[in-house]
RNA sequence: GGCGCAUUCGUCUAGCGGUUAGGACACCUCCCUCUCAAGGAGGAGAUCACCGGUUCGAAUCCGGUAUGCGCUACCA
């Protein structure tokens, strides 16, 4: 007996990671960490046609980023290999012939023009299309004339034409489904490669996996894989068909939607554990309030009695909020690497690397409530590295001034900066407050001027914090610079 | 066309016969404030797709309709 949970993340190679599998993914590694099983990978690389090279590489890269570690499959190993599907094709074509020889199946030789046609045909009719069992019951003869003509069949699943066949779901309840609407199958394509339904079941037998977690789509085909369970003499494991995810035209998620890639949302700058979190309540709640959730918190409470039924939209402005509450909740320190990263990559070209820890360490805490993604720090921060502030002069007079009061206050400032004994936040707030009474302005007034000739930018950090990180040289400098843009200006 | 499934604020959702239908994102207002954020306090937003039925009572149970989605491949 093994009472221990398995459950399987089965993707096919065939193009980039994409959110939704990967929540498929998650919910299954959860349901297993949950239950203290066994959480595996394997690749159904059954389509010669249509495999993409690297694949592979990003769908486990994904998996990896996102923290969804598996127990065996590619790289992990395990008992139950090999866990690419194009390496047990002696398996599914054993299984092929026992369902051909038990009369379960049968050697099909229609051309693909034939079964197009036949199609073609049926919808002109409205009728409902699927194969019309022309090779069903063909005769020993009829069959050596054809393999005479040198034509490779496929072997088709001889589906029962009448009665029906049921199953249960764990979230979706019992469904019945009357066999007559079913058509014969291909079970395995004349390549000798195996179709989705054959490889699945049997690597699902026989990898011993008790609980198939998997997209909404395929529960039209359940009482296919039921009735090929039937079959084959296996016990069919427990299926748990997750909600789809739309995009907000409520169709199927896709590219046209966007980033649809889980390597796009790392690339731009979210968080692992908040993907994680924001995927976990796409078609599961804990409570009615509850969302905030660490990984541990998902594994423990996760349970496939909560997965909604009703297919989510893929809110990206949900998920971007989510993210700026997991980056302001990171340790100062856990923030600093990752703002790190983010400004090798992020900052232009001509800045120096490798960048100093030490400055970068100055500068993380003065963005980390202020930005929702990671990529926005090389954008918020780009004035601490840059020699040369590129910004419209016009930025620098601020609501109510104008060119020469502007730089009677910048010119002032500049002369009392100078003077100040020590260049920190605290004596530099109790100079320029007093300064702009002095002047008769607004705080806000002597602050944007300040600010703008030292950043470039409108919205920036905190301005006295800025400031000393930059240091006095190069305040005096860009106060400088930004009084002879007011010049140039006249 | 056939088969299947779904339907609560714009979005994610709570609800499982009796609630002023709750929370979150987004939006709006105010407070805080040197900008931007963050934070705080409020607000608006759902006749629970529609029509019948069951019931003292229905978002919750049962029919039907509509709409949407999925499957209907030698793709997964």
């Amino acid at each position: 007996m093994s009472p221990s949970v398995r459950t399987r993340f089965a993707p096919s190679p065939t193009g980039y990671p994409h959110v939704g599998n990967m929540r498929s993914a998650l919910f299954a590694w959860l349901f297993a960490r949950h239950n203290g099983g066994v959480f595996i990978i394997r690749i159904e690389d059954t389509d010669v046609a249509r495999k993409v090279e690297g694949a592979v590489e990003g769908i486990l890269d994904g998996l990896r980023w996102l923290g969804l570690d598996w127990d065996e499959g590619p790289e992990a190993g395990g008992d139950y290999g090999p866990y690419f599907q194009s390496q047990r094709l002696e398996l599914y074509q054993e299984a092929a012939r026992r369902l051909v020889s038990q009369g379960d199946a049968y050697y099909c030789y229609c051309s693909p023009e034939r079964l197009e046609e036949m199609r073609a045909d049926q919808t002109r009719r409205k009728q409902p299309p699927g194969y019309d069992r022309h090779c069903r019951e063909l005769s020993q003869e009829e069959r050596s004339k054809k393999e005479k003509e040198g034509i490779t069949p496929v072997v088709r699943f001889k589906t029962p034409l009448t009665g029906e066949t049921r199953f249960h779901d764990i979230i979706w309840g019992d469904s019945v489904f009357k066999n007559s609407t079913l058509d014969d199958m291909v079970l395995l394509k004349s390549d000798g490669y195996p179709t989705y339904h054959l490889a699945n079941i049997v690597d699902d037998h026989e990898m011993e996996i008790t609980h198939v977690l998997r997209a909404e789509e395929w529960l039209s085909s359940t009482p296919r894989h039921v009735l090929l369970y039937d079959a084959m003499g296996y016990q069919p494991p427990e299926f748990a068909h997750l909600p789809m995810l739309l995009g907000p035209d409520r169709s199927k998620l896709g590219k046209r939607h966007g980033a649809v890639s889980i390597t796009d949302y790392r690339e731009q700058g979210y968080l692992p554990e908040a993907m994680m979190n924001f995927l976990a309540l796409l078609g599961w709640s804990l409570d009615d309030r509850t969302e905030l959730m660490s990984r541990q918190d998902l594994i423990d409470n996760f349970s496939l009695t909560r997965v909604s039924k009703t297919a989510a939209i893929f809110n990206p402005e949900k998920l971007e909020w989510m993210n700026g509450v997991y980056i302001r909740n990171l340790s100062p320190e856990d923030f600093l690497g990752r703002v790190l990263q983010a400004l090798e990559e992020g900052l232009p070209s001509e800045v120096e690397r490798p960048l100093s820890v030490d400055y970068v360490r100055q500068i993380a805490p003065l963005v980390q409530e202020r930005v929702k993604t990671l990529v926005e720090v090389p954008l918020l921060t780009r004035f601490f590295f840059v020699d040369c502030l590129d910004y419209d002069v016009t930025l620098l007079i601020p609501k109510n001034m104008d060119a020469e009061s502007t730089r009677r206050a910048l010119e002032v400032s500049r002369q009392r900066l100078v003077e100040l004994v020590s260049f920190d936040a605290e004596p530099l707030e109790g100079l320029l407050r007093p300064l702009a009474v002095e002047l008769e302005l607004k705080a806000g007034q002597l602050f944007g001027a300040l600010r703008t000739a030292v950043t470039g930018q409108k919205a920036a950090p905190p301005l006295f914090e800025t400031m000393v990180v930059l240091g006095r040289e190069t305040c005096l400098a860009r106060i400088e610079q930004a009084l002879a843009r007011l010049d140039s200006l006249e």
